[in-house]
DNA sequence: ACATATAATGTGCACGTACACATTGATATA
DNA sequence: TATATCAATGTGTACGTGCACATTATATGT
């Protein structure tokens, strides 16, 4: 049983009222009686029932999550199915989760949602920073607003956020390669292909080939492997050909596709029966199916549902409970193959 | 702002005795009644106030967790690290966390230390069954007494368990011979090597080594590895010899080490700078330093912490929340290498 | 019809906190 | 001396729930 206010009332021989505002520090205590109260609160460690405190407050937190817009079995679903969960795990507490869903090929769509956002008036605002420039205009906003904000997926350094939950794209690549290295087994060629949906510089595909490209830099030049790289938009037609026609082309041992996509090169790969070691990124439902068939080798997992989950658990923490929040969160970099695809679905 | 009892009672015309009694199913209520109500609570989606049920219970409750004693470094530390974080982040809740170790090589310990558990009399009891027989007597107990009780690491399946935490032995195997497979690719000799530290049979080792045969039985017989399966009881003289001279003799090409003990295979491998590659179990202390210099090459991982922290989470969820709680949990199988160890740890 | 048992329903209190409001005591001013 | 001012302290209420206890309605037996 802890101690209560009533309890620490009465060892100091005043009212409640009293200890109340010594702990609020609301002022209107004598410096005398304050100085008691302080101290008898050091001794007896007390800790306010969260209980009662979270009765009495009974306030009702919004969280805005600004996130890209998704169709069902893409990357993005899987972020949201975790803040739904937590939302739903924590709607007790009286905290409420709000999507502001964004187009992520119209950088303008991003600023509307922003606006939008603001207006909504949130506690907290969670931010996929995949629209650089009107991102770090938000986060000024925010910032001078005093309303806390976390990034999921990459961060923004120069911002003054809260939390970041995420991982470690450059590191995420390395091991891409590693895994590779192992499947080609010190013969044939290695492509990498990246296909993007939309036409902006993206800094977690960058991050990835680099530390791709910096495994096979550190190896003996005797087992060094030849690498291709390709980088192929999807908003140019054909562009399914040209992706056949690179793969049957090139007599590759080997494909690293840096990104959730890599399931277009497994139906090619699938189709034309080529024998091609495949390596990707992320769990995401269109991949899962060539992970048990094994056309996909390995594929690099970053948590999603965690990420989303932690994102919103983390406001849980800060604004309601009080607890301070870890600001920087890397998830681990899971490899994932047909033996153990079970236990991560 | 969520429903109240006090509005559900005005929506059916009834006091708030009679809704309190329909939630709790207490009785002594007419069916009609019940009837309306229950369907006013559907439709409502009526939840309990956590803070006002809290507040009014503000019970302390106590899990008692029984888990085999360990040296810094253990295995068995992990868990325990889970359970502490756990029991740390929610002891706001009044829901306190008291061990009782045992000797795992001594079943009559463990057989005490039941005892002096049951007459703490705790509100829910965590074990770790590594002793089947006498867990099976405690477990009898404490049904009878109606105390939800919870395996981790590994379960005993005819009993009532509350929650089961732990991983897929078989599917371990099965995962480490896929990665000691992709290892020594198609050459040389593999040995399976169990390195115990109590006389007893252990059921989630023989587990592991079923599902690593297994591997390779479905393969087909042009790629079939020659394996050899070695037993080392820890507690006989010159076991280290033993082992040295298993792996300096066998000209083996790979070794799987179906426990966290892999270390004092990674010790011999580099102190005799012999090239052989090496798969265990478990992300301990001993073993990351191996992993780290890339003679060990792949250890699979069971989440111990995870396991502790779930553990204990379940009975606040259970006790206080009032949630239901998942019957089995196995977690993830996660692959560790050198590329993605730091994420782990 | 009446007493009595029992089923059904209602009432009141406690939990610990936050905050609005009320009261007390001391000092200064007319 | 009476009164206004203001600092210091005290009191009361609400939050929503669980449970003990009180009350009312209905059925049963004589």
């Amino acid at each position: 049983m802890n101690t209560t206010i009533k309890e620490i009332a009465r060892k100091a021989n005043v009212s409640l009222g009293t200890v109340d505002r010594v702990i609020h520090d609301r002022g209107k205590v004598a410096k005398k009686t304050k100085d008691k109260i302080l101290k008898i609160l050091e001794e007896t460690g007390y800790k306010p029932n969260i209980y009662a405190r979270g009765l009495v407050l009974n306030k009702s937190y919004t969280i805005a999550a600004l996130i890209p817009d998704y169709n069902k079995g893409d990357y993005w679903e899987l972020p949201s199915l975790g803040l739904n969960s937590a939302a739903q795990h924590l709607s007790q507490y009286n905290i409420k989760l709000e999507y502001f869903h964004f187009d992520q090929n119209n950088p303008d769509c991003f600023k509307e949602k922003s606006h939008v956002l603001l207006r909504s008036n949130p506690d907290g605002v969670i931010i996929a920073p995949v629209v650089n420039f009107e991102a770090s205009y938000l986060c000024k906003k925010l910032n001078h607003l005093k309303i806390p904000f976390s990034f999921i997926d990459s961060k923004m350094e120069e911002t003054e956020y809260m939390s970041f939950i995420g991982q470690d794209s450059f590191q995420s690549g390395k091991l891409a390669a590693k895994l590779i290295n192992s499947l080609v087994y010190e013969k044939g060629k290695i492509l990498i292909i990246s296909i993007r949906n939309n036409s902006e510089f993206n800094k977690t595909l960058q991050k990835r080939i680099e530390g791709f490209n910096y495994f096979f830099e550190e190896l003996d030049s005797a087992q060094k492997l030849e690498i291709e790289e390709f980088s192929i938009d999807q908003n140019i037609s054909n562009w399914d050909k040209e992706l056949k026609e690179i793969l049957k082309s090139r007599n590759a041992s080997g494909v690293y596709v840096p990104s959730s996509t890599v399931y277009h090169v497994a139906r090619i790969i699938e189709d034309s029966q080529l024998k091609i070691k495949l390596v990707g990124n992320d769990l995401i439902k269109k991949n899962i199916q060539y992970i048990a068939s094994g056309i996909i080798d390995y594929v690099i997992g970053q948590r999603p549902e965690q990420q989303g989950y932690l994102a919103f658990d983390n406001f849980y923490k800060y604004l309601i409970t009080g607890q301070k929040v870890t600001r920087d969160n890397y998830l681990p970099l899971d490899i994932v193959t047909k033996e153990n695809l079970y236990y991560y679905k």
